[in-house]
DNA sequence: TTATCATTGTGTTATGAAGACACAATGATA
DNA sequence: TATCATTGTGTCTTCATAACACAATGATAA
């Protein structure tokens, strides 16, 4: 099937396969030199940046839909994915800046379940930057990293969506292994810090931080040392699992 | 409209009213005799109890369902409510129930929007329990409280919505007007203990949570004493809800 | 009229967590 | 070999929380 053939497909007989007027959007977090980064669309329709999104099949959980799609933009099964809050203007319709990609694309077409109003569902995912590979979907023409502190205007509320999530993540941060999910395997307490630091915006004492994370018992702290660094060589840790969601039951205590 | 014509249109045309596939359910919550209760109707069409619930219009936010739904429920505008999770496992359907409905209303009908699978928005709410007029709907022969310690098994998931509506609200509990919402304006201390015990579901150093409360200095004593009881007669209070919306911003730090 | 008693109202102390802060150790670079 | 940015660690102070006891009140019972 030709790609336009395919999107014809899409607008005409999606409803068949998915549910109407809801529909899942994304955030995807990765932390990369020491920064804070969420993986974005560029939409051929709108020429704008989007946040990853898709519907639920008929017979899907929802959950398994934000796995789906989440699985199609990185590649990486087992993400830690969260939902976070429902959108719902009845002005969220796309109808708009689909036509103008129809048209664009050579397709004509009357009426379609894609330009009816659709309710979203935010998810918010970690994911281990270093292993991601952005995979753009078939609206779109490059999937890529961006700062969270550099945001375009994304299309309709994404804009909102993601500062929404933003919040959430901080609110949840010290009930969730955050850290686990965002930093690879071997990390160092300055890196570490540096994402406390970067999701709750503002900085940490050094020493303090270290005797809350030591105190908790999440962390090992590993005999090999950083190479390759200026100045003296923090050591690697990593994260003791088992005792890391024992301390989320209650709460890591984290103030924002 | 007779009973019968309308059930017949809704399930004929109400997907012309109505967004597909999603609905919102409702856990409103009332504080009264030192109980948290719970109001819940009784389904005609299951002879079991089930949460308030009801769908979005085409050109309606979600948000104004949920409230749309609560006025018709218990007669009171401005109620606070707040979104909290969404339920999507794939076998959320009413179909069998509403066939069994539809035949001892001697309505028969092929297909109809409402033997869909339904997504539904959970919405819990707090209401001042003297003031609402419990009002059933349309497919229901009862709507009353329940004191949340003693749930009936309720329909589908209804009663996992209401259990994670209830986690919810604790974990929320310091970041929103919970007080004021769920007692009357005048109040005596040791009911709103008893109402921050019965959420947090444990007891509290009466002590302790006076000085605590009166430290963040949203209360103000009021000369009047509660008339008629035994004992000493305890003052009452009211909330002085500028501090409290000030105090809330921080988190008001009533640990689980 | 007086005593009883459950309940309200309030103050002190002890404990532990969080915040502020300074200096020695390291190891690449100059 | 000296420099220097960065890592690694300990102490003191401050504040919030938890534990705890006794006096005041006022309806009820004797």
């Amino acid at each position: 099937m030709g790609f336009k053939e395919e999107i014809t497909d899409h607008f005409l007989n999606g409803h068949q396969k998915y549910l109407r007027n809801i529909s899942v959007d994304c955030i995807i977090f990765g932390f990369h030199e020491n920064e804070l980064k969420v993986l974005l669309l560029n939409a051929k329709y709108a020429g704008q940046w989007a946040l990853p999104g898709g519907f639920i099949e008929k017979e899907e959980h929802m959950d398994e839909a934000a796995k789906r799609i989440l699985k199609q933009r990185t590649g990486l099964d087992d993400i830690f994915l969260q939902q976070f809050h429902v959108f719902s203007t009845p002005d969220r319709s796309t109808k708009k800046i689909n036509t103008q990609f129809l048209k664009t694309s050579g397709v004509s077409m009357e009426g379609s379940w894609m330009f009816d109003r659709f309710i979203s569902v935010g998810y918010w995912a970690l994911v281990d930057f270093t292993k991601v590979k952005p995979v753009a979907d078939v609206f779109s023409d490059a999937c890529e990293w961006f700062n969270i502190h550099t945001i375009p205007e994304l299309i309709l509320d994404h804009n909102d969506i993601l500062q929404k999530a933003l919040e959430n993540l901080r609110a949840q941060l010290n009930y969730h292994p955050i850290g686990y999910n965002l930093l690879p395997e071997k990390f160092t307490m300055p890196e570490l810090q540096k994402l406390y630091e970067t999701i709750l915006d503002r900085t940490l004492d050094r020493r303090n931080f270290q005797r809350k994370i030591f105190g908790t018992g999440i962390l090992k702290k590993l005999e090999e040392t950083k190479k390759g660094v200026a100045h003296k060589a923090p050591y690697y840790h990593k994260f003791d699992l088992r005792k890391y969601q024992k301390a989320l039951k209650g709460g890591m205590g984290f103030e924002l």
